[in-house]
DNA sequence: AAAATACTTGAGTGATTGCTCAAAAATAAT
DNA sequence: ATTATTTTTGAGCAATCACTCAAGTATTTT
């Protein structure tokens, strides 16, 4: 019963997350909100709550298209290694946004004040690790990866290169060096995939 | 001849870049700087124009410093590479700064308005990468480094491995992981190093 | 000592910030 | 239709923003 929602929910946390991942949070404003979000305050309020929670709406909304899209280029990769180049990949391709990571970008940005958020984004960079464990385990029952390799260090040397890589990327190089590096990170994932420890 | 500053100059601009470095561009207001500087808003904007001026200035700052800092490990160890590895093992050391890299967090948050900042910080990471470039050389001479090594494009790899690892510390994550990866870090430069191409 | 010069001060500028709330509008239940 | 329920609206709040400028203070020159 009563008035129906003039926007679908997560449409509208996807429009402030495009923002958000492009301005910040200190940089975006409430009135860049209203208008990228076509809102008036009271209803952004009534919904959200506040800035802050409508940027926790956000980095959820991130963290699961992110997820969703390396699950999906893990299904359809015959190789755990093939996969998650064309994972990252995409994340460097990827014309309308910005080629760092949201949530690395948050946990950098967040003034000591708003550690909440950083505390928030770590939380969701870990389940992303974990995801990356889940895989390894399979690349490694497969025979991809050495039997003896520490998958929880391999996730998280991965997640160095992804994250420096896109911050990279983020400078605006020249077309040839991204691609240039994103094989040499290959290597080094690779290489260290097949170590002992 | 008339009244002398109260404060040196360079003093300040050190004072102004930790308190950027902690809080961002957007994050840190005038009568943040003004309390941290013990400086009235009449002084600090007769002595640097603007905050955007003053947070250039605390830019150059950070990288004269890490410049200076980069050149002393070099200067003091026999190989490039275990003056590297010191060198990062003092970035992600420092009790009382971020850990995380100045201009890469000024790349990564630089609202699309304040796009000169980035071009900046981008110039200045720029000449960091010339630096390892002439390092790279002297270690390639002294046979540490493969003869036909693209050293442009490890520089690049090595830069990327930095901003990396630092953003990824600033998660505050557990005392093992750190000093880990870092070995990680190091593994995977010396085995492009002993690359052709 | 007087004049000239240069830096510091801090009250105050208009603009912008995150946010509120009473009224209006739209839908569902009676 | 009427009532009840829910969302949207937008004028407007106090607080803060980056910044200005006339007055005050310190120093050098004459």
């Amino acid at each position: 019963m009563g008035r129906q929602h003039r926007h679908d929910r997560m449409e509208t946390v996807e429009k402030a997350m495009n923002l958000f991942w492009r301005s910040g949070f200190s940089g975006t404003s409430l009135r860049d909100l209203e208008a990228c979000l076509d809102m008036r305050p009271g209803s952004i309020y009534r919904r959200f709550g506040n800035k802050e929670h409508l940027y926790d709406e956000a980095m959820a909304f991130y963290a699961a298209k992110t997820h969703a899209l390396f699950q999906s280029h893990m299904d359809e990769a015959a190789e755990f290694m093939t996969g998650l180049r064309q994972f990252i990949h995409q994340l460097l391709a990827a014309r309308d946004s910005p080629r760092c990571c949201l949530l690395a970008k948050t946990i950098v940005e967040a003034t000591p004040e708003h550690d909440r958020l950083k505390q928030t984004a770590s939380g969701m960079i870990a389940n992303f690790e974990n995801s990356l464990v889940i895989q390894l385990e399979t690349a490694r029952q497969s025979g991809e990866i050495n039997h003896d390799c520490d998958l929880p260090a391999l996730a998280r040397f991965i997640q160095v290169q992804i994250i420096g890589i896109r911050s990279y990327a983020e400078m605006g190089q020249h077309d040839r060096v991204i691609p240039a590096l994103l094989d040499d990170i290959m290597t080094a994932i690779a290489a260290k995939a097949n170590t002992v420890g």
